[in-house]
DNA sequence: GATGAATGAGTATTCATTCAT
DNA sequence: TATGAATGAATACTCATTCAT
C-alpha cells in the first residue's frame, strides 16, 4: 500500500500535472498567456529552481533557462516573480494533496486505517518536493504572509478536518474517548512523524525517510494515540 | 514557575542581553569591535530587519537605519552579512535556551516536571522571537544548510537529549514502560505543541498562544503520553 | 609616406575601427553580447574614462556614461572591469600596431626605410592614444603584471624583431657592422624617439609631437645609429 | 666606483632621509605636524605601500599599518593621500638623484667619465624603488600631471642639463662634433639604458639588471654615441 | 505572440576622512 | 597631541522588468 503511494510522490510531476495540458489543438493559437502546457511548462521550470534556491537566490533568468521559455513569455503568464510563486504554492498544494484522502474513506480496521493514511502523509510532507515547497514558503512567511497561511490552510489543515471527521465518527460509535477532537487531530498527525518533519524541515536528515522508518514511526505514533485514547 | 518563565521570552530583549552591557565606562574606549554594548545594539538592529524580511530581502541598508549605526561600524563587528546573521542566531539560541533546562532537574512529581518544561518550551518555541529566526533559518536551509542545522543541533536537539535523560531515568525505575525513550522523546515534545508549532511557523496563528492555551495543550499532551507509556 | 600614416594614427577611431561596424542590418537580433558595433562603443566610451582617469580612479558609471549604454549591457559584452579594461589593451595594440611593419618590407635604400619606419613607430607611440594606453598599463604593472607584461610583449617588443630581421639581413650583407643586433635594436628605437618619448609619459610635453620634430628626431636618430655600426 | 653606487640606491632609506631626523630634543614638544622623524616615518610607511599598490590600491589604513601612526596623526602632517603621495615623489626624487651627478664634474676620460655617470644613472633609474615610483607618477599623470611633470623636470630633465653641460664644453674644445646638444643629450641617455628602462617599467625584466648588464649597455651606448659624434 | 537585449535601481562592501576621547 | 572608532559616499556588480524586434 505504502509503495504505491511511494511513487505517487515522485510521480508528481509526470502525471498529477500533466491532466491540464490537453489541449484543444484545434484553435490556430491560443490567447496570450492562455495556453496551460505552456503556464504548466513555466512552473515546472520555476519549481526546480525555486526549490534548490528558495524564492530570493531564484533568478527569473534561471526559471527562463531551466523552463525553456523567454522572459517575456513568463511576463505575459504571470505578473511578477512573487505571483509566480504564489501560484506555484497553489498549483502543487492541489495536486500533492489531491489523493491522500482516499485512506480515510475506508471503512475497515481503525488502526490500519490510521496507519495507512499516516504513512501516506508521512511520505508526503517528508519528501524533498514538499520539503523544499515548504521551506520556500516558510521562509517568506513574514513578507507574503498570504502565501504560507494559504499554504497551511489549503494543505495540512484541510487533511487534518478530513482526519477529524474519522476520529468524530469514531468517538460516536465509543470506539474511542476523547474530549477534545480537534486537539487529538493536532496529535495524531504531530505523531505520524514525530522525530522526522523537524528534522527534515532544519537540514538534519539529508533525504526523504526510508518506508521502514516512516511505517515504524507512524505505527508508534497510532499506538500512543490509541492506547491513550481508547477507552478503559 | 512557568509565569517565571512567562516573563523569561517575553523580556529577552530588555533583560537577558542587556547584562552583558554593563561596561566599565571608565576605560578610556574600546578597541574596535569589541564594545559590547554596540554589538548589542546591532544584533537588535538585525533581529529585527531579519525577522521582518527573513536573510534575502534584508539589506544592510536596512539593518544600519535600524540598528542606528553606520555601515562601516557594522563591518567591523560583522565580516558579512552572512556571518551577521549567524551569530545572531548563536547569539539568541544561547540566550534564549539557557535557563530552560532548569525544569527538568527537580526530582518531584514526573507529570509536573513534564508540565512546567513542556510549558517553558512550548511557550519559548511559539514566541514571535523564536517564530522569526526559525523561519529565518528554514528559509536559507537549501542554501546554508550549515546554519539550519547548527540551529537545530545546538537547540532542539539539545533539549531532546536532557529530555530523553529524563525518561530513561523514569524507565529505570518502572515509573515508565518505554520500548524506545528516542522516539517517544520525539512524541512528547511534538506533544507539547501540537496545533500551535506549525500553525505559528506557517503564520496561521497570529501572536503567541495566550498561557492558558499552552497549559492546556501541554497539559493534554502529557496526559496522552502518560496514558500510552504507564505500565498497566 | 608618413603623411600618409600620420592620418593613420589620429583616425584610429574613425577609420580603423569602423569598418568593424558594417554590421549586416538585416539579420534580426544579434545575440546577446555579439554585437560588435556596440562592443565597439563601449571599447571607445571606456577608452575614453580609462585614458583620462587611469584603471581605479575610472568607475563603471563613468564608463556607462560616457559610452551610453546600461551597466547591465557592458557586462553582458565584459566580465568585469579588468576583463574590459584588458580587452581594451589588446584591441588597441592589435588595431594601432597592424599596418607599421609595411616600412620594413621595402628593400629600397636603408637609411630611408629606416626613416620612414622610424617616424611611423614614434608617430604612434606618441600619440595621445597610445600613451594614455602605455600610462593605464604601466600604473596597474605592480598589481596586474600580465596586462602590462602582455602589452609590452606583443607591442613594442614584436616591433623590435621584425626591425631586428632588417638590421640581421644587413649585417649579412656586409651593409653594416653590428655585433649585437639584438641590442642596437634597442638603441635604434630609442633614438628613434629620444627626447619625446619619455617628456610625452610624464606629461611634460603637453601634445603629440609635430611631423617636423619626429622627422628631425628620427633622421638625426638614424644617422647617429648608421654612423655608428657602418663599416669605417 | 660602481660598487659604490650600488649601496647608494640600496641604502636611500637606511641614510639618505635619516639625516633630517637630526631634531632638537630639547624643546618638550613639537607643534602638530612639526616633528621631522615622525614625518620621515610616515613617508617611509607609505613609499613601501604605494610602491607596492600604486596610489589608487593603497589604502590609508595600509600606510596607518606600515608606518606605524594612527589615521588622525597622518592627516596632521598630511592633508590628503593626495598630498602624501606628491609630497613623497618630491621627498625621493631629492633624496635620490643628489648623489649622482659628482661624475660629472671628472675632468678625467671622456668615455671613462661618460661610462661612469650612465651606470650610475642607468643603476638608478632601473632600480626597484624608482621604477615604483616613476610607475606610480606615471599611473597618476593625466589625473595630476603637475606630479608627473615635476618629478620629470626635477629629475631626468636636470640630469639632463648638467650632461649638457659635460657635451657643450667637449664640443667648444672640439674633443665632440655636435650640431645640437640638446637632442645629443637626449640620445645619449636613451643610450645609456635601451632595452633596460622599458622593460623595466612594463614589468617585462623581473629585478634591477645586473651590474655586468648594466656596464655592457651603457658601454656599448657610449660607444656608439662616441663613434656618432667623434670628429672624423 | 514570443523573444531576449537592454535597462537602472538596488546590493554588499570598502575606505578617505573626521572628531570625540 | 595623538588616537582609532565611526561615518557614509562611492564602488563593482546583479537582476526583475520592459519593449523593440
Amino acid at each position: 500500500m505504502s509503495s504505491t503511494k511511494a511513487s505517487h510522490v515522485s510521480s508528481i510531476n509526470a502525471s498529477g500535472l500533466e491532466a491540464v495540458m490537453l489541449v484543444d489543438k484545434r484553435q490556430r493559437r491560443l490567447a496570450a498567456g492562455q495556453d496551460p502546457a505552456k503556464r504548466q511548462q513555466i512552473l515546472e521550470g520555476a519549481n526546480r529552481v525555486f526549490s534548490h534556491l528558495g524564492f530570493d537566490a531564484a533568478s527569473m533568468n534561471d526559471i527562463t533557462r531551466e523552463a525553456g521559455v523567454s522572459k517575456g513569455t513568463i511576463y505575459v503568464y504571470f505578473d511578477s516573480k512573487e505571483e509566480l510563486f504564489m501560484e506555484l504554492c497553489n498549483h502543487y498544494r492541489e495536486v500533492l494533496f489531491v489523493n491522500i484522502y482516499n485512506f480515510l474513506e475506508d471503512d475497515g480496521d481503525l488502526r490500519e486505517a490510521l496507519i495507512g493514511f499516516g504513512s501516506a502523509l508521512a511520505e508526503l510532507i517528508t519528501s524533498d518536493v514538499v520539503i523544499s515547497a515548504q521551506r520556500g514558503v516558510i521562509g517568506v512567511a513574514e513578507r507574503m504572509p498570504s502565501i504560507s497561511r494559504e499554504f497551511y490552510e489549503r494543505g495540512p489543515k484541510r487533511g487534518q478536518a478530513k482526519l477529524r471527521g474519522l476520529l468524530d465518527r469514531n468517538v460516536a460509535t465509543g470506539v474511542l474517548d476523547i474530549p477534545d477532537t480537534e486537539l487529538a487531530t493536532y496529535q495524531l498527525v504531530d505523531l505520524f512523524m514525530s522525530g522526522m518533519f523537524k528534522k527534515r524541515l532544519y537540514g538534519c536528515m539529508e533525504g526523504p525517510p526510508s518506508q521502514e522508518l516512516i511505517r515504524r514511526t507512524v505505527t508508534a505514533g497510532v499506538d500512543v494515540f490509541l492506547r491513550a485514547y481508547r477507552p478503559s
